[in-house]
RNA sequence: GCCGUAUUAGCUUAGUUGGUGGAGCGGCGGACUGUUAAUCCGCAGGUCGCAGGUUCGAGUCCUGCAUACGGCGCCA
């Protein structure tokens, strides 16, 4: 039963001339009595098949000229290469086999009609039948780049020798502010799901000394935006000796290296999503620009956008701040009282801490979050008690100081987010099968 | 949590100052021997989101509720 032929080597000619077993699904069927004409989809791309009523037996002709769309099928015939047909090749019927039939009291709801205004966000209709939508080519674009996407996060790292590390998803205590935490009932006990791979991660650094993850990460933020999703999947990294810069510059090779991979991988469906390619290209060779937070609030200020020093730069300044960046754009030394206790300050200016953001253009803002740790005991006994965050959850954290801490430091970048910027999704949501958001769980 | 918009056939939608709800897609039947989202003819398919109210009469006006979508805050 192992298949054998993809449509995309019948595509290019591998099979032309040969009789061949085609395994598939109807994606279009039109009929004119006589003559079928049929487009078989498979993962790989799509064929036109032709029967013709003279030569295929008469209960076969009608098998066919009755399938419904989304029908399994097992085709044998000629593959032809003719100009007619889409792609150049197709595939001249002799005999057919319906596999799993699809009954025209049911017949599938994804119809042209059902995607006619999925351009500017899914309708709730294609969110309702996602598992049938995946079905259809622009979602099976988008999963083919985020395939490429997840692949090229895991080379990047091993062709530096990082080692994946994996963290609980269960966890006890938050990295961020408690109120983004889901509760989850454990054993009459409190558990949460995990917001970030960070503070396990900083417990193997002494260790593997360079770590990383791709991981789901848990928000349970109400956000409403095409940014956010409550689970997404967070790509991190940790590394002992290191601090701001090197972070940095392992979050700016990373992002060059996936558009670089894309841009090499998945041109065809970069091409068939309208992407510009020069624009991704430029992604993947430049310089990605540091700019200081004064820098930034300076900026907007001269563009009359009302910001005072110490505030944290949220979507709206984000947006007017990457409007003029034609690429990502660093921000860092954000004021110590915007951040979490785990930034370490600037010893050069402890009003600061040593972090970055990177906001990617066109609109995408962050898509990295990262920094040097506060990596001694005192200082983080000073942050944490600064801040009046209860030292006890943090206890093994703290810990992890009293053994010969280090300078060290790592990012997070979120894998839908890049997905999202470099395919040019309307909505974030195109770029995951199943997504999940303050509203949605199902399908 | 806040603000906005929407809800009419399986899907996408039209519906005028309030007067018996139309179309396209999909499905079914028929015609057609080279179609490209095929075309043409016909048929079936509707508690107009739910509950009240105004009115001789409500898809349409008012109130409440529900659900969805979009945006903000927060963040990756």
């Amino acid at each position: 039963m192992a298949k054998i032929i993809w449509i995309s080597d019948i595509q290019s000619g591998l099979y032309t001339d040969k009789n061949i077993e085609l395994k598939g699904w109807i994606k279009r069927h039109r009929s004119s009595g006589k003559i079928v004409f049929m487009t078989i989809r498979d993962s790989t791309g799509e064929i036109q098949c032709v029967a013709k009523k003279a030569e295929i037996l008469e209960s076969e002709f009608g098998e066919i000229k009755n399938a419904l769309i989304e029908s399994s099928i097992i085709l044998n015939g000629l593959v032809k290469s003719d100009e007619r047909a889409p792609g150049g090749h197709e595939l001249s019927i002799t005999s057919v086999k319906i596999i799993g039939p699809v009954h025209p009291k049911n017949p599938f709801p994804i119809t042209e009609s059902a995607m006619e205004h999925s351009e500017g966000g899914e309708t709730e209709f294609l969110l309702d039948n996602r598992h049938l939508y995946l079905r259809t080519k622009k979602m099976t674009t988008m999963l083919k780049i985020r395939s490429t996407v997840f692949g090229s996060i895991h080379s990047y790292f091993r062709n530096l020798d990082f080692i994946e590390y994996q963290a609980p998803s269960f966890v006890a205590g938050a990295v961020e502010g408690g109120s983004t935490l889901f509760e989850v009932p454990y054993f009459g006990k409190k558990a949460y799901l995990t917001q970030s791979w960070q503070l396990y991660a900083e417990a193997a650094m002494p260790a593997l000394e360079k770590l990383y993850t791709i991981a789901p990460s848990f928000r349970a933020e109400k956000s409403r935006t095409r940014r956010h999703l409550t689970e997404f999947w967070h790509a991190e990294m940790e590394i002992a000796w290191g601090g701001n810069n090197e972070v940095m510059n392992h979050g700016e090779s990373l992002v060059r290296h996936i558009a670089k991979t894309i841009l090499d991988e998945r041109t065809e469906e970069l091409n068939i999503l309208g992407r510009d390619l020069e624009l991704i290209s430029t992604y993947a060779d430049s310089k990605y620009p540091r700019m200081r937070y004064d820098e930034a609030v300076e900026t907007l200020q001269k563009l009359n956008v009302e910001i005072e020093w110490g505030q944290d730069l949220d979507y709206s300044k984000e947006k007017i701040l990457t409007q003029d960046f034609d690429v990502p754009h660093f921000l860092t030394h954000y004021p110590k009282i915007a951040k979490p206790f785990y930034h370490r300050p600037d010893p050069d200016d402890e009003k600061y801490v040593l972090c970055h953001d990177l906001l990617a253009p066109e609109g995408y803002g962050e898509i990295i979050g990262g920094g040097e740790r506060t990596w001694s005991e005192k200082e983080i006994l000073e942050r944490i008690d600064e801040e009046g965050t209860p030292r006890e959850p943090y206890e093994f954290y703290i810990d992890i100081r009293r053994f010969g801490g280090v300078p060290h430091g790592g990012f997070g970048m979120g894998v839908e987010r890049v997905c999202s910027w470099l395919s040019g999704a309307e909505h974030i949501r195109e770029v995951i099968p199943f997504p999940r958001d303050s509203r949605r769980v199902t399908p």
